[in-house]
DNA sequence: TATCTTCTGCAACAATGTTGCATTATTAAT
DNA sequence: ATTAATAATGCAACATTGTTGCAGAAGATA
C-alpha cells in the first residue's frame, strides 16, 4: 500500500505533514535502529532539528515506534506490530552487531521467563543482544 | 576490609586519588547504580566535572564498573564479580523500579538462554526489567 | 474558503560528554 | 627523604544531544 504512511499517520491522530511522512518513509525503507543522528543525515537540511526530535517523542508517544538503547545511545525503531497507545506490548528484543554497527528488532524471538526474587514485579522487559549478524559472521 | 577501595585500584593498576576513592566509596555506600549527576551531586563541588567523567570512564575501561542504560539515561553500577580487563563476563540484568526510579543489579538471576536465528551469534546479554521493586509493591 | 487546531521553525537554553594543555599529585627508585 | 618519571587533575573551550516558548505556517473540518 502506497497509503501506508498517511493510514498509519491517520490511525493515530496524527495530522500528516512532510516531516512526519518522510520520517515514517526512512524508518520503512532502512530497516534498523535509527538515531536522531541518521535521520537528520537522511533527510537533509529539509527540517528543523527540533522539528524531528518533536516529530520522534510524538511518535513514542503514539506507539509508532520505541527506543532502542545501547552503550553507544538512544535509537528508535518502528513498531511493527502495531502497538497502540492503550494495548502496547512491552517486550522488546534487539541485536546490535559489533562488526558493522547495525540495530534490529528480533521480532520472532521471545524472551523467556525470567524468574524474579521475591518482591519484585516485571511489567516491561527489554533484552539487548550484542554480537555478530549473519551478514558480518 | 577498609582498605577494599585501594586494593581495588591497586588491582587495576590505577594510582590512588581522593577522587577515585571518593567516587569508589560512593558506589559502595548507594547499592543502586548512579548517573554522572548523581556522583556529582554526592560529592559536591570537590571535583571538576570533567575529572568524574574521565575517572568513570577509567572505572569502565578496567572493568570495575558497567554500563546501565534505561530511557532516562547512562547509569554505572559496581562490578560485584570482579570483572578484569580480560575476564570479563558480559551478562548482565538489571531492574528499574518505575516507582521511585531506582535501578540495581539483579546479581543472582541469570538470563535464560536465547534462541537466536541462523546465523547470529551472541557475545553479551544485557537485560532491563522494569516494574516495582519490593520496596515500591 | 473560513476557522480552528496543530505543527513547524527559530532562538535560546540546558544537559551531557569530549579534547588539549599546563599544573599538580602519585609512585617507584635512588 | 628526595628526586625523576609518569599519571591524574583542573580549566577552558567546544561538540553533541535534547528541551522550551512563541510567532507564523500548514492541515483538517465544515
Amino acid at each position: 500500500m502506497e497509503s501506508f504512511v498517511k493510514d498509519t499517520l491517520k490511525d493515530h491522530n496524527l495530522r500528516s505533514t512532510s516531516c512526519r511522512e518522510d520520517i515514517l518513509d526512512t524508518f520503512l525503507s532502512k530497516e534498523v535502529a535509527l538515531s536522531h543522528g541518521d535521520i537528520e543525515n537522511y533527510l537533509g537540511e529539509r527540517f528543523d532539528r527540533v522539528t524531528i526530535y518533536r516529530t520522534l517523542k510524538t511518535f513514542l508517544e503514539k506507539g509508532i515506534i520505541h527506543k532502542v538503547l545501547d552503550d553507544e545511545g538512544v535509537r528508535y525503531a518502528l513498531c511493527k506490530d502495531h502497538c497502540s497507545e492503550h494495548d502496547h506490548h512491552h517486550d522488546h528484543i534487539h541485536f546490535k552487531c559489533i562488526q558493522c554497527g547495525q540495530t534490529n528488532c528480533l521480532a520472532n524471538v521471545h524472551i523467556p521467563a525470567v524468574q524474579l526474587p521475591d518482591g519484585y514485579r516485571a511489567n516491561e522487559l527489554n533484552l539487548l543482544i550484542q554480537g555478530r549478524c549473519p551478514a558480518c559472521n
